[in-house]
RNA sequence: CGGGGCGUGGCGCAGCUUGGUAGCGCGGGUGCUUUGGGAGCACUAGGUCGCAGGUUCGAAUCCUGUCGCCCCGACCA
């Protein structure tokens, strides 16, 4: 391909400064994509030879494992989502998929993901176990509208991923096929040259038994990973479990009640009274929204030096309740409180908090739901909130047995926390980018869409399923993250746009221009994805902008041409070859072939 | 939704405090020169200063409202 009649490279010598990280800041510098509103891009050519080339590695290795490549519309009829019973909380409150109505007053949503679709397929084609297992998958833009689209591709309203959707007959034929999926993942990441690492993680909207998630470390990832350095545990932060630190027992000659006026939080009690963060618990009050507009108000407890984990939490909550729960949030906003709430005293609340608190006129549950983590409900002796304004209280013997304390995990691992009590390690902490997720299903929805098959006894059973995303659009960008230096992007061979540029110095140098399209065409001939810079601007802004962009390999054409020399240099490692011509075609093949065989 | 920041040509910005008919760098076009690290000279095109009201003889500038974008938080496959 040549610049000059393809396509206008697009580069900027400024970086915009809608871009905070180096990423988004390389992807619009050097004109990959160019943003058309919050979330939503356009992928300039450049960027498409990249996607295209993420596509086919996912292919080729999903292909290998046996899925098959279909294409699902992204309209979706809302009646499908409300088998599923995921309609209102997709769409409602903080819901993420964009929906509409047709002319009819019909009402759809722009898919988030396919689990409807392909499962209320999946239902009328697959009739027997003789036609399992299979997998289907697709390459697709999906649609989410982000509370807060962020750092360009990296999360954005509109971008493309693979979604993959496998059906079995059995829980060990799917848990053996997730297992070959995650395989097939590991190689997909290793061969688009991205380091990553397998965590455990919470399942989310998308529900089932056990996931996996896929990360590319890096400092601008929106998520948290705890692992240990020999690799025998990594998780999300979401999702990981821990023992927490030894608690400092209390001293015996504390009074009972302790004033403390104006000591809202953990910190300042502490430093007043000379007491540590372990010896109190924390009191933090939630409200719980439910399907069909049924509210219950929580009351979550956890040991003072340890922090609350929502998601848990979360979890645990919409487990109590046949409903969905839709929405969990913090209680503080004044209204809300001044609406339901009698005497609420708080900063100064403690687990035994009356459940007279709550208004008769209050269209809440008439009963706190109390959940005590395990580093509160280990204490029996400690310090919380008095439900007095001002006071806090010595609890001694307590005990959280009672069928009013619901006892669980719901507390933030952290790092130097310690996995089990058999192993010595300590819990590291890294910030990670989240390009794969697979989950094993289980029958979730197909039970709820009807989807059955004959098994081998003649028994009519619910499908198996599992489903495997990857966001193709936020490898690329995750790529550049941990793919880049001072001067722009240096990407990795395997999702190059192109191979290698052609930079010819001078082209009203007839030797060099003959040369050049010698040299351009050989390589066109024997199919290497070349790009040449036949523009007459000077050398610099050649090389400047051959360096922004990223391409592995440049072929300089200068000076040497008469003596048919040209220099080969690679962008990583800023090597530079001089060579002559009729060696350029074989170097550079033994050259690229070294780096597409070291996977990182 | 809460907090903060910002909207002036394709990109980066100044001007706003103290109102007076819009400027700089880069980029674009034409011509000549130049050609191994973002060239030089000359000429040139391109902007309802986000939008709407208001104050004023006069508003990019002051006031009110509104919309949009970015960041942090809440939240989130």
């Amino acid at each position: 391909m040549r610049v000059t009649t393809s396509f206008p490279l697009g580069t900027l010598r400024d970086t915009p400064s809608e871009a905070e990280i180096i990423s988004h800041q390389l992807l619009l510098k050097a004109g990959y994509i160019r943003r058309v509103n919050s979330g939503i891009y356009a992928y300039m050519p450049l960027m498409l030879r990249v996607i295209e080339k993420i596509s086919a590695i996912i292919e080729k290795e999903l292909n290998s494992i046996g899925c098959t490549k279909l294409l699902l519309p992204q309209l979706h009829p809302a009646d499908l989502w409300k088998k599923s019973e995921r309609w209102e909380g997709y769409t409602a409150g903080e819901g993420i998929m964009f929906n509409l109505k047709d002319r009819q007053g019909k009402e759809f949503g722009l898919a988030p993901t396919h689990e409807e679709v392909i499962t209320s397929i999946a239902s009328e084609t697959i009739n027997s176990y003789k036609q399992l297992p299979q997998c289907f998958y697709q390459i697709q833009t999906k649609f989410r509208d982000e509370i807060r689209p962020r750092f360009g591709l990296m999360r954005s309203r509109e971008f493309i991923m693979k979604d993959g959707y496998s059906f079995h007959s059995s829980q060990n034929d799917l848990a053996s096929f997730y297992e070959k999926v995650s395989n097939a993942y590991e190689n997909i990441f290793k061969s688009c040259g991205l380091q990553t690492v397998g965590v455990e993680a919470d399942s989310g909207a998308i529900g089932g038994a056990s996931s996996k998630e896929f990360m590319v470390t890096a400092d601008a990832g929106e998520d948290s990973i705890l692992f240990t350095q020999s690799g025998s545990y990594a998780a999300n932060i979401e999702k990981a479990v821990s023992l927490p630190s030894q608690p400092i027992p209390l001293k015996d000659n504390i009074p009972e009640w302790l004033e403390t006026p104006h000591q809202k939080t953990i910190l300042e009690v502490c430093d007043n009274n000379n007491l540590d963060p372990s010896q109190i618990i924390k009191v933090v009050i939630f409200l719980a929204q439910f399907e069909g507009e049924f509210n219950v108000p929580i009351l979550a407890c956890i040991r003072g030096d340890q922090h609350i984990n929502e998601v848990k939490l979360f979890n645990l909550i919409n487990k109590l309740n046949h409903f969905n729960l839709l929405n969990l949030k913090k209680i503080e906003d004044k209204k809300t409180i001044e609406k339901n709430l009698v005497d609420l005293p708080l900063g100064f609340i403690g687990p035994d908090l009356d459940n007279n608190t709550i208004k008769a006129i209050s269209n809440w549950e008439k009963q706190w739901t109390r959940i005590i983590d395990h580093s509160a409900s280990d204490l029996s002796k400690f310090i919380s909130g008095g439900n007095k304004v001002n006071f806090h209280k010595v609890f001694q013997e307590f005990s959280f047995d009672s069928k009013d304390y619901l006892i669980g995990d719901i507390r933030n691992a952290k790092k130097g926390d310690k996995i089990s009590v058999y192993d010595d390690e300590e819990l590291k902490e890294k910030k990670g980018i989240e390009i794969g997720h697979i989950f094993q299903l289980g029958q979730k929805y197909s039970e709820k869409l009807n989807a059955k098959f004959s098994d081998k006894d003649g028994q009519l059973k619910n499908l198996w399923m599992g489903c495997y995303g990857i966001g193709v659009t936020r490898i690329a960008q995750a790529a550049i993250e941990q793919n880049h230096d001072q001067k722009g992007i240096c990407w990795p061979i395997h999702i190059s746009p192109f191979e290698v540029i052609i930079i010819p110095t001078n082209l009203k140098d007839p030797i060099q221009s003959d040369l050049t399209e010698q040299i351009y065409s050989n390589f066109l001939i024997n199919k290497i994805d070349v790009l040449l810079d036949d523009r007459n601007d000077r050398a610099g802004v050649k090389f400047k902008d051959a360096e922004l962009i990223g391409i592995p390999f440049q072929i300089i054409i200068g000076r040497d041409s008469i003596n048919k020399e040209v220099e080969l240099l690679c962008r990583t490692n800023n090597t530079k070859l001089k060579i002559s011509t009729d060696k350029l075609l074989e170097t550079f093949i033994s050259e690229s072939e070294i780096m597409y065989n070291k996977k990182s």
